[in-house]
DNA sequence: CATTCTCTTCAAATTTTCTGAAGTGCGATT
DNA sequence: AATCGCACTTCAGAAAATTTGAAGAGAATG
């Protein structure tokens, strides 16, 4: 069988037209390399050099060179793409994330990881809590970052920081006006309208409150219309609530440990893929930075 | 440097989807494929396999399955066509040769020898005998067919047979008439045209008659259209003149030793390719062969 | 014609790869 | 929960392969 560093071996040879020069580049001594085109002349069944001076090649020896170098740049090629794929620097990583954090956080993290990857292609899903969790387990996407999942599951969380909900509503409602802490019974008399975010809440006022209310709005945009119309209240985490429309307002609640916990979300039972891995070192490293110096009320867990 | 071979045996590991039957594959025993697979995955920087059962594997592993495989298919590929080359299963030989051996020989020769050689294309020159040592010579032809060159050249001629020279004279001229052997007064008397295959003749008598001709037809169906004319006679190869028009004779010379000696040129100088050498093998078998089983006035030299 | 250069050859040394035996550990079996 | 079987790993020694350095042969150069 003829090996790869055999036929490297030749093209250097050929390349180089004598066999001094060739040794040099390939760090061997004259006589190993010497041995090997021997024994590679011997397995082709024919010379591959007009005379022993490996100055002029035969036909066999032109149509070797031909091929193997292309063969030998491939190979090259490949393996760099190996190792590129090895050092997440080539690759392909899909990211499920919360809108609010689609919006707010990975904007200005992305660039920063891309910018050393050039090969890296990121795609970015948004979508709620629910979904991001489900595209992770389904493996349609690598990572997630979402609210702690409430069920048992397959995927890993890792907590990333802690966002308080705050109560949204119309500017001109009472709640507003009266400027003080928002409790269950001042919600229950607006009406409360569920949402994505809110899902993962799993205090005991909360709950109860829920089970009454008869509007879920998926589309945050929708959500803020809705509120803004004076159709009722929704709880939003702060994060989500940074850029607010005109006349409506995001007031405090008088519960305490009202948070929701954000975290990235990542299958257990399998391997990520190097750029997966990568990814995610970085957001551990950078989310809790980026976080700190945000003026909102976001605390880390 | 990941060797060729290292990745072989990922790859079976990964179709095989566990050690031992790969090992068998390869021919190894399971800790040689065990012990390689390790290294490749200390070389690449990650693991390949989700776990130590060799049955799924890392995303790195997918894709190198998916690459190597590909470049592994590659390689073989290549290699194969190295072989074939080098066994002139596959290449390109261009001969020349005289009309008269390309139309009378060669087409009962290349079938057999492209049969089983399906890789192999041929290209036919038909020339003179100048024309086809020049071919040879420059090395626009690898082979050629020819009469013996007069002058001293770089190439290679191995004689296949010889050729006795004859009369081409219209029917109804008095030496036809005559019946009788022909010599250089009659010729003389008639006229000599010239052509491409008389230009080895190198006997006094001839050389002398063709000083004083005026005419030289290089191609053959003019010069026998001419001779036909009655505008004078010529000296062909009885080869050259198996197909004679009607009203067209071939008569025989009086003088002795008027041989043309046809043989194969090839440069002296180079390596020949492959197929050259497999084709001259074949000519040199086979033509011998073939003149003797012809009734023509053909003797081996 | 001597000199210089390149390539080849050879045996010894080194490196790499392979083997067989003895574990290790996971998953199945009971 | 303990045991068993199977697949893989580890290890040291053996075998194979490659490499080296020295010596020598054959061409080119002046």
């Amino acid at each position: 069988m003829i090996k790869l560093e055999t036929l490297r071996t030749f093209v250097t040879v050929a390349e180089a037209g004598n066999i001094r020069d060739a040794a040099e580049r390939l760090c061997r001594t004259a006589s190993a390399v010497s041995m090997t085109l021997k024994q590679l002349e011997h397995e082709v069944g024919g010379a591959l050099f007009e005379t022993d001076r490996k100055s002029s090649l035969t036909p066999l020896g032109a149509f070797m060179l031909e091929t193997g170098r292309l063969q030998i740049q491939n190979y090259d090629r490949m393996i760099d793409g190996i190792h590129a794929y090895a050092r997440n620097r080539i690759g392909r990583l899909t990211l499920a994330s919360v809108p609010s954090v689609a919006a707010n956080l990975v904007p200005s993290l992305l660039p920063r990881f891309v910018l050393d990857r050039p090969g890296v292609e990121i795609e970015l899903l948004d979508t709620d809590s629910r979904n991001v969790l489900r595209s992770v387990e389904s493996g349609q996407a690598d990572l997630g970052i979402a609210g702690r999942p409430l069920s048992r599951t397959t995927a890993a969380f890792e907590p990333l920081f802690r966002d308080r909900f705050k109560v949204i509503c119309n500017a001109g409602c009472n709640l507003a006006a009266a400027g003080k802490l928002v409790n269950w019974a001042d919600i229950e008399s607006q009406g409360l309208i569920l949402n994505g975010a809110s899902d993962t809440i799993d205090a005991p006022g909360y709950k109860a409150l829920s089970e009454k209310a008869s509007m879920y709005v998926r589309n945050v945009t929708s959500l803020l219309a809705l509120a803004k119309s004076g159709f009722g209240v929704t709880l939003l985490p702060a994060l989500a609530a940074v850029d607010l429309p005109e006349d409506v307002v995001a007031l405090d609640l008088a519960e305490e440990n009202m948070w929701r916990v954000v975290g990235l979300l990542s299958r257990s039972d399998t391997v990520p893929s190097p750029v997966a891995l990568a990814f995610r070192a970085f957001i551990l490293d950078e989310v809790p930075k980026l976080v700190r110096t945000l003026g909102l009320e976001i605390v880390n867990p």
